[in-house]
DNA sequence: CAGTATCCATGGCGATACTG
DNA sequence: CAGTATCGCCATGGATACTG
């Protein structure tokens, strides 16, 4: 049994889906570990995301270790997001759900 | 760009997010992928869940052709969950992701 | 551009009681 | 034992307007 960020946990997959849940999280992190994007890149590329959820979402992924935010102090402001090294790790389960969705849908979606 | 279930995927991601996304589904499946397990024992070993969502994400594994369920013509009644060999596939997930919790809760969890 | 600030909607979940 | 049937909550997310 463990406890972390103020919560206890019987079993790993817990914490683990605590992590990548949500309708938002896995999608935005997976995204991040392609290529380092821009806040307004992410917004686009993640459909029908708001503002505040997607700032959330990168607040929480931030607070964990998992990506690093870049501030570029220009007029426009442009900030980067961008997956850490402690990040690779956990993209790797990320890529095993990326590959067994991919396979699924390939056998049992329709292709449209 | 794909559609399952009536809905439309862009990235495989999600469609593995909405089977195994939630609460409780991915750790019900997991015990199941352990071994054959009784709905009332299920309910013990998943801790909290409520008769109703367990009943809820058993049906949803089900008609997904992850799980099977098998009842016993007996008085009180016995039934049985298991996953098929479809859901064998699904389990190499879950073990991923089993893994990176325990390494992650050990690293930065607090032994409780 | 990259966020905050508000307010509102919804569906997943919880609690409890009942049944074949 | 293995579920249904209700009722209700509340965290997550959606819509829109505003700001440094």
């Amino acid at each position: 049994m463990y406890r972390w960020n103020g919560k206890d946990y019987r079993c790993p997959i817990e914490v683990t889906m605590d992590i990548l849940g949500g309708k938002w999280r896995s999608l935005i992190f997976w995204h991040l570990g392609q290529k380092k994007l821009r806040f307004g890149e992410l917004q686009k590329i993640v459909p029908g995301i708001s503002k505040k959820v997607l700032t959330e979402h990168l607040k929480n992924l931030e607070k964990g270790g998992f990506i690093e935010r870049e501030v570029f102090p220009e007029v426009p402001p442009r900030v980067e997001y961008s997956i850490t090294s402690k990040g690779k790790k956990l993209l790797e389960v990320l890529n095993v759900m990326e590959k067994w969705g991919r396979d699924f849908l390939e056998a049992e979606g329709e292709k449209i």
